[in-house]
DNA sequence: AATGAATGAGAGTTCATTCAT
DNA sequence: CATGAATGAACTCTCATTCAT
């Protein structure tokens, strides 16, 4: 018999999937999206759905991982770097751009509202951590710098960033007239200010 | 005729019926939270929850209105008040105090996300704008008294505000670490540098 | 202790809740009238439906024997006359004119669908029966006579009479062009020729 | 792709649930035939009944529409007789012989009280304006051929030869006594009566 | 007698998931 | 591998009826 998997037609067909989910989580809500949709929108069969995944969640947990994996890409690629202080600056500028797509926001907001589900909470769990275990060090080293301040544990400072990045998002989805485009320099500044020196 | 209603007693079953809801809410989300839970958790039978509420969501609105309703309240006992740099502070340390309490900080995290259902929806934008509308005539006393930086509007610097405080209970939520106890001092010192002149 | 029971009251009351049932009953169909609405229409709490009809069905049984007993009454006040073609005909003539009022007809035809109430079911019987056994002895009468075809037993006769009657009814229901106004002489004009010798 | 829907299998398991839902509509009535009931007579599950009906109402008028459809065909098939007098009496006989069928009778007769909903009031009406519509041009006919009278227009000559069907279906319904069998000569004859010029 | 709050069985419907084809 | 028909547990909500006041 005949190899029957194409590796890249079923990484195409996964990111299909994965696509579609994430436009109707976004917009919907994760328990409001119904995998019947999900299908509809990807062009495919409610069975190949669980081909694909086990459960609906999973979908969800992939697109969470998916979100882990590129961060930790985005810090990669900063390897070697000294400007750590630039380096904190350009990942919120990078994320600040990254809200301005409505599908990311929207995912990120709704799915932040769905624990009860084990998986989903543990991948949850695991984005957050690897977003600040990528960041720490990068603080760490601007206060060693003297570009930022010392007064908090690397950690505490990290988290602290994150606080204005999440309360960012909210705005941003809370009200139509707070957006990236015209609010991101004062987030930058908003950075600055709360870790200068 | 007889008086058949004592409207002690039913207040004291609304909210029971309501703080059952605000559990179960922000243990499980809205939409996992089924109203049978809910009437278990009162100590009432399914059909007594239609008595008191037309329907699952009418609950949820009833929380939020009892929310903005106390927001406003709090507001109105600052009356007179001209410090206003001062008032601005104590709001953000009220709120935090209130996020201290792990069943208000799920449940808001919770609610947040619930789209779709069009009076949740409504009374979600009505309590964001209360908000905002209380703290915006302090934030621009408090620039016309010099207090406070003055190169934003005042309504963009009330969102700015609130960037904060909704960051922080995204970080309260996602990190057990990250407690009122601990951040409460660092939250009021980062609106300090977020409005200073 | 004063005796708590006016009669006259109470039998006033009674009627308050016959009506209201037989208004809704006519509108939506029994299944469809809730006790709620019909308390409302009637200006009673809903307990107070239950001290005067034991169930539902009760209340439609009672305006069932009530229309019973009417028939009955009816025909007793033609006792002793002769011409009993002409009692026949003004029979069918004053049932067509209750058809006239909308209640009446609407009511007829809702319950005649519910089945499964052995109650219903047999106060419904009762009524027809009662219809039957009070037309066979005129119609026989008017076959001695030599007024109507007696090729046919008087129960036949009468029933085939009552098919017309119901006939008219279904009509009246269905298609708003046809009115007992317009057509109640055709109704009168076909018991003629179907009963003609 | 796998062809995984047999057209002929599809449609057999609609004409069960279309067929276990016509008994239960006849037994007890739209109301108090419970869509449970319908699976179980049909054998499926409570979720297929929703795969081949969006609602419990939309089976009714599926049913309705097969009984117009009939109607029509029935009507189609004598498509060029000039004799119209006898084509409306065997549409009688033929109306009358459906009524033997117990499921039928009932069917019709339950289904006749379902106020409320809108689609099958809709479906309901649609049933009549077809037997009325496919009625009048054999009546005209029949009155131009000088058959049967023309003192009644087409179209009151044709609501009156409801009136005995629908009257000839009540009497079936209400009394054991009087059958199609014994029956269906004298509304042929009453038919001749009613008709006569 | 009159009330209406309380009840809970049961209704129609949804949807993630399974599995024969 | 792909399919979508089939499933049934679970959901929100309705309503006739009860009963303490």
């Amino acid at each position: 018999m005949a190899r029957t998997v194409d590796p890249a037609k079923h990484e195409a067909r996964r990111l299909q999937i994965i696509d579609a989910a994430l436009t109707w989580f976004a917009t919907d809500g994760y328990e409001r999206a119904t995998t019947a949709a999900i299908c509809r929108t990807a062009g495919i069969g409610s069975g190949t759905f669980f081909h694909y995944f086990p459960t609906k969640s999973a979908v969800l947990v992939a697109i969470l991982e998916y979100g882990t994996h590129e961060t930790r890409e985005w810090f990669a690629a900063q390897q070697g770097r000294t400007d750590a202080r630039e380096v904190l600056l350009e990942y919120v500028g990078h994320s600040a751009d990254e809200y301005a797509d409505e599908r990311v926001a929207g995912f990120i907001h709704a799915v932040v509202a769905v624990m009860g589900e084990p998986d989903i909470a543990a991948a949850l769990a695991a984005d957050v951590d690897a977003v600040r275990n990528c960041l720490t060090p990068w603080v760490e080293m601007a206060q060693q710098r003297g570009e930022i301040r010392d007064d908090l544990t690397p950690v505490r400072a990290t988290r602290w960033l994150m606080v204005l990045l999440d309360g960012f998002l909210d705005r941003i989805i809370s009200e139509p007239d707070f957006t990236v485009a015209t609010e991101k320099a004062t987030l930058l500044d908003a950075v600055d200010r709360l870790l200068a020196p």
